[in-house]
DNA sequence: AGGGGTATGTAACAAAAGCTACATAAGAGA
DNA sequence: TCTCTTATGTAGCTTTTGTTACATACCCCT
């Protein structure tokens, strides 16, 4: 269904939106950075990593949008994140410090590019370099803190109220938001038919209106009320 | 139901199983560590960190174990994960390097000593002691995995898969598991009464045994195979 | 040995979520 | 505008999980 990305390894001098933009680093972090890392530039729809890939290094998005995603037993995809520019995969980071396999899909959402920086570099890079440690942690911790957020929810929440939440944080200023009910599903590990049946039932209180590729949030009050409420 | 810790606050001195026991640092590190910790003695079944309270420092356990859980809506508890000697809370570092109130609740299984390191010297030696370093990449990073092999298996995985897994990963070397269904139950965020009957059934197929406070399993083979079976 | 606190066993019922199978509609492009 | 692809709407049924309400068994302690 999907093709594979054909690996275009393209060097860095020709880039205007190099690594160097999202970093802040000393000299020689800079020349290291350079030497040790390559550019992968991904097409929309390609695979650009496999589930159980060996991790060679640390992945910096610079352009487009990566989708971290795997398969569930009867086949639907259970999206995990969102690689956006300046972000690192979490997943790629704990792999180079556990020497763990690649643990999940990596799929690009658009045409997007991505800097692979060699994991021995960037440990060494690690050491010194506080704007590489902060991107480290900031981005292990923001995982820790939004898969805690997902596990409690998945646990203590109903499907609705995640469709809500979900809903509630992917609104644009118009109250809108612009997902298909597969893309609903595929985030919240379920099938389009359930959230049609929840959507559908949000419609007909009057809450939200649908249509195709987008909903449309009519009564935000209400909506926000089903956590406090029983 | 069950009592704040009295926050009986010791100095470092007269204690054999310090600090600097699980961590290899340099003089200075060493220095700044000493003065910047505390040790905190908290009694069995006592509660050493209430949901949001503001997050002072990072805790290290040196003897005993603490259970972080949260409460679901309907009360029950459910487990995230118990820190044991030589292992930090990553909440709490989480919160220290994002500034955010603590997310969840600390009970400790048995009379345990932590050390508490002030959030600003924790920082510090982040930077300079490649110990601490590693003790806070471990603890992220082992938290991503450990949370995001939960989420695929709660979205992926029955019940009865989950539990027989839990039992393969906590049973010791003749088989047995010393959990109560009640402990079971909130590890896995569920009731008593599920696990009750999940047991029930792996016992009637001549899988395990069960006793009061323990699961003895009898054919690891079989609860194995539960897993690449459909 | 007996008693009280805990842990487990069971059953019936309720609610939530998943699955199957189509019907219909919206939008993109020729 | 017409067609083709992709997305949504719906219904009925199955399976899984949660709830309620007791009964029974185990084990420590006196």
């Amino acid at each position: 269904m999907y093709q594979d990305s054909h690996l275009h390894k393209v060097s860095l001098m020709n880039k205007t939106r190099t690594l160097a933009n999202f970093l802040d680093l000393s000299e020689e972090g800079r020349a290291q950075l350079k030497q040790a890392s390559q550019l992968l530039r991904v097409k929309r729809h390609e695979i650009a990593v496999r589930k159980g890939k060996q991790v060679s290094g640390a992945f910096i998005v610079t352009q487009g949008s990566l989708r971290v995603f795997s398969y569930m037993p009867n086949g639907s995809e259970s999206t995990f994140y969102h690689i956006r520019p300046g972000e690192t995969c979490v997943f790629a980071i704990n792999c180079l410090f556990n020497r763990l396999l690649y643990p999940a899909w990596v799929m690009a959402d658009e045409d997007t590019d991505v800097y692979i920086v060699k994991g021995g570099d960037f440990k060494e890079l690690f050491k010194k370099e506080s704007s590489i440690q902060d991107l480290t942690i900031s981005a292990l911790s923001s995982a820790v803190f939004k898969l805690m957020t997902e596990v409690e929810q998945i646990q203590g929440w109903t499907l609705s109220q995640r469709v809500i939440n979900l809903l509630l944080n992917h609104a644009d200023d118009q109250a809108w938001v612009y997902m298909t009910q597969q893309d609903i599903a595929g985030r919240l590990g379920t099938t389009r038919e359930v959230i049609a049946r929840i959507v559908a039932d949000l419609s007909a209180k009057g809450w939200i209106a649908t249509g195709r590729g987008r909903v449309q949030l009519l009564d935000t009050n209400k909506l926000s009320q089903q956590f406090t409420a029983s």
